[in-house]
DNA sequence: GCTCCAAGTAACTTGATGGTTACTTAACCG
DNA sequence: CGGTTAAGTAACCATCAAGTTACTTGGAGC
């Protein structure tokens, strides 16, 4: 066998793994610093490469970033697929989900700053995943787990806002309930609230599913 | 009288016309592209000034932009304090805040990019006026507005998560709801939801029918 | 073994950018 | 009125950082 094992961490040439050890430290000094903030150098520095092999494989920063973005899209995403129950589940799911992958909020956000809100990166996929949730809602609504009288499109919109907003924003978190995001107490309390405040989603008991089925 | 004019607009010299230029230029420039990725020359361009100026009165870049976080926080304190009613009409009103202040929500959110989440800027005023809103919560509380079960405080983060978010994460919105946060349609698409919604923090069953019928 | 190409390295270039120097000019005050 | 101080200007500098040049080395296929 001429081939080295794919496995091997410390071959001599190994381009696959120059590749990820770049994307991966990428990831980290974008999700800290930004596009405009992130060095070069010290990407290579820390993932150990020459920075020239940086433009080798993906052209130039920004092209770094995009692939960085690209590839954490399509890691969630296909993470994403598998969820399913009822709201309250769903908000604490994607709550813990934001806060063991902060990195990722972080991304969104400096995505949210810099980027040209007219054409996201990957907005083809983006948009099919979107879809899929939105059908998963549209379910949910007809069989009562939610509301059928709440836009789906402002129900997917209010989870994520409810799940991501105390990591996109820590420090109003903190001033907030004098607490840090990461306080395993902060976000058990906050478990137990988004477990309560799901009723919302759901349809209430008697006069309300009238209302708003007249609506 | 030796003393100008205060408001005279071009006067040979003039110390807080040039600030005010400064800041406002930079508050600009800091919003659309955060400290790192913000130009001093483009500030110092943009506000007419020379470049020296802005390291007259405010030493570095640095203190630039504290001192327009600053400026920013205490002209929105001032101006939050005054809002009663119930968590629907906040709701609606908040979110219309964020749209029409998007250097606002930019700012906090460049600020929770880099800024230290231990020492956020003007710590003691900002927790001053968290806790004067809380206050307003409590009553809501205590009045029957909002349901007691919840924790004020976890209310708050819930209610800034829903009105600033679109406005934090147009990219998202647009993927989601397949508008731009500043179409119109979309606006009132959220005011009308944000209404309906504003359901969950009241008082749960038969109370609730009935105030929203009372309504 | 030899050849060729991708992987990898080190040192360099070039332009942008935060900050400074050295100077001029207006205004306030005793 | 004169001189001290603050407001203002223009040109400059040092540094930093993205991107390149020019080179070496490993290994797959013949």
């Amino acid at each position: 066998m001429t081939a080295p094992a794919k496995t091997d961490s410390s071959a001599t040439r190994n381009p696959e793994r120059t590749r990820e050890r770049i994307l991966t430290a990428a990831l980290k000094e974008f999700a800290a610093h930004g596009f405009a903030g992130a060095r070069v150098d010290a990407i290579a520095r820390r993932a150990a490469i020459n920075k020239r092999m940086l433009y080798h494989y993906f052209g130039d920063k920004e092209g770094l970033f995009k692939a960085v973005l690209r590839r954490k899209i399509s890691q969630r995403q296909a993470w994403a697929d598998n969820l399913s129950g009822d709201p309250a589940e769903s908000l604490q799911f994607w709550f813990e989900a934001a806060c063991k992958d902060v990195d990722w909020v972080r991304m969104l956000e400096w995505e949210a700053l810099q980027g040209d809100a007219q054409k996201p990166i990957d907005e083809k996929e983006r948009r099919a995943a979107t879809a899929r949730g939105m059908n998963r809602i549209r379910q949910r609504q007809a069989r009562g787990q939610i509301s059928a009288g709440f836009d789906p499109r402002h129900v997917m919109l209010a989870m994520r806002s409810l799940t991501m907003f105390p990591v996109a924003f820590p420090q109003l978190t903190r001033l907030i309930t004098g607490r840090s995001v990461f306080d395993p107490k902060f976000q058990r309390e906050r478990m137990a609230f988004l477990k309560k405040f799901a009723a919302v989603f759901r349809p209430a008991q008697g006069q309300q599913v009238k209302i708003n089925f007249m609506k």
